[in-house]
DNA sequence: CAATATCCGACTTCTTCGGTCCGGGTTTAG
DNA sequence: CTAAACCCGGACCGAAGAAGTCGGATATTG
């Protein structure tokens, strides 16, 4: 359905606490999980993934948790999408950069592999920074284009 | 994980295929399901999807099948996906327009809100005919960003 | 009437997501 | 030294949604 996980959705949130949060040295799992109100267990798992990943740095012990390893502003939300839930593609069939297999009249994926790299594009240029700033940030795009949702 | 469901990839093979064989009148859910190797009956579903939702037109009995209601240059995949798999929204809290009352500190979606009219914005650029361009069609982006996968 | 289609809901199967549990290893406070 | 607080990471499970199947009803043509 073109969503990304609740798993991503924590990622993010807590990347945005601890961007809001430079004062503290480190945040442990449970403080943000109670901050958002989301399960503390599964929480950790994903800022296990963002450390591997080494978005974040971690520190054991009593008084540790978890910080930035770098500047808010340089830290895409690709990057913590891609680190979470792999990388992702728009089209079920492509695995890779080989077209698929199984289908092989399957022409559709060629203009659709241009959708996904507009879509990369986009979460590349959105900052951790940018979620916390209530005003329009820097823009994704050149042109906000003012869509409007069909609600069905 | 942000990728559209098969059955969306189906609708969008179909009208690819419609559009590309306007000589004749109908084709049957069964003719295009074994142009391209996909099960006839879930074809037929999405197809009766489609119809519902006005970009095709159905016509029963012998020498049946479905038609493109409009010309293939005015069906974008936008409207495609829609009708298919539903409105959708990248956030997972997201329900019409109001935020989600169950985690009240959501403050993650105002930002990706925009990226999801980005998005959506994209898949309305791209018509049934640029899908059946084997060349460079109009362009979903002014410019198209040369990304590369991170294949992890 | 008979053959061929669309039409449409119910049903099964399969995968993935969301979430929990538990047994580790580390660091710090007392 | 010991215990508390924290990170680490695999195993596990239930729920939800996706993919696909089945069966019957209806419409159209020859």
């Amino acid at each position: 359905m073109l969503k990304l996980t609740k798993k991503a959705d924590y990622g993010l949130m807590a990347l945005k606490y601890l961007a809001e949060h430079p004062e503290t040295v480190a945040l442990s799992a449970k403080d943000i999980a109670d901050a958002y109100g989301i399960p503390a267990q599964l929480l950790a798992k994903i800022l296990q993934k963002l450390t591997k990943s080494g978005l974040l740095k971690s520190h054991a012990g009593m008084n540790g948790g978890y910080a930035l390893s770098r500047d808010a502003r340089e830290i895409s939300a690709y990057e913590v999408i891609h680190s979470i839930d792999g990388p992702f593609f728009i089209t079920s069939c492509t695995k890779g950069s080989k077209g698929c297999e199984l289908t092989p009249s399957c022409t559709i994926k060629e203009p659709l592999a241009r959708v996904n790299d507009t879509i990369a594009g986009v979460l590349k240029s959105i900052s951790i920074q940018d979620l916390s700033d209530h005003e329009h940030p820097a823009g994704p795009t050149e042109k906000s284009s003012p869509l409007v949702y069909l609600t069905h």
